[in-house]
DNA sequence: TATAAATAGGATAAATTTGTCCGAAATAAA
DNA sequence: TTTATTTCGGACAAATTTATCCTATTTATA
């Protein structure tokens, strides 16, 4: 479904929402360690949410990877997905044709169509926040 | 969302289906013309598809690849997809954990495995039948 | 039986994704 | 200002997926 960038993108987010509650900046060291995943590429991948603007970073001693507190609530699952694979699970034919279009559709669009807008509801309405508070409270996991 | 061997794996069936209503055997070849793909991938994908018992091929001179007219209702798109791509997409954790477990969600189960239950139900039920009669009739495309 | 036509399948190559390494740039604290 | 620490970013490497090529095997017909 996701690419593995993506996929070790929303957990480093996940993570990062959950220490920043608490003031606390991460390296890619702890995220990597955090959520099973290897370090050099978890970095990488930090680099293309830093610059999407998902998470801030501050260089330097005493620095790290931080989202601010006020804006865990608005972030999105589409706008972290959106930054690491793009928009073709959003906008791409199920099938491989050049565009999903209406006019010219394959033979699978209307059902696509419609998985793929519930998908896409589903990662607009999903907020970081509800994911972080979920890991903090032990409901769910983000290795193993 | 699906790999690209998968695609062309759909496509080609869908494409061979509507052939084998009409009774004739096809090549590679033709298949890669009508599909839009690289006839020499297309040809493996197709021995994956014989070995899943989803089409069927007869070698040698006037041989080819068809599907027995009165099977092409009954073949679901998800053997199709099952063959090529395996059942990651049914089974597997949205966010690549080992596996996706009730008893160790990751943070997004419950809301992925509502998108992906739906994705199971449209492939399980959806058949080769309609969506070869929906090329026939005009409907829908196989390419561009 | 000989021949031509067609799939089967292994070896190989190209492209993409995933993953690693290392030096440069930035920053806080001593 | 110096030093230690940390992200940034480019180059490189490994693994996987996608794609090609060639030979063997099978089969219908002449
Ligand atoms: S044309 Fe294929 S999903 Fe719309
Ligand atoms: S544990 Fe991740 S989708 Fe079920």
């Amino acid at each position: 479904m996701f690419s593995k960038a993506c996929e070790y993108g929303i957990k480093a987010a996940i993570f990062i929402a959950t220490q920043s509650y608490e003031g606390k900046r991460v390296s890619p060291k702890e995220i990597a360690q955090e959520i099973d995943s290897p370090q050099a590429f978890t970095a990488k991948i930090l680099q293309a949410l830093v610059k999407n603007d998902v998470v801030s970073s501050v260089k330097g001693a005493y620095g790290g990877f931080e989202i601010d507190r006020n804006q865990i609530a608005s972030i999105k699952l589409s706008q972290i997905v959106n930054a690491i694979d793009g928009d073709t699970i959003y906008n791409g034919c199920g099938l491989g044709l050049h565009a999903c279009d209406e006019a010219h559709p394959c033979p699978v669009h209307d059902k696509f169509k419609a998985i793929r807008t519930d998908l896409k509801h589903m990662l607009e309405n999903t907020s970081l926040e509800e994911l972080a508070l979920n890991i903090k409270s032990g409901e769910s996991f983000l290795k193993i």
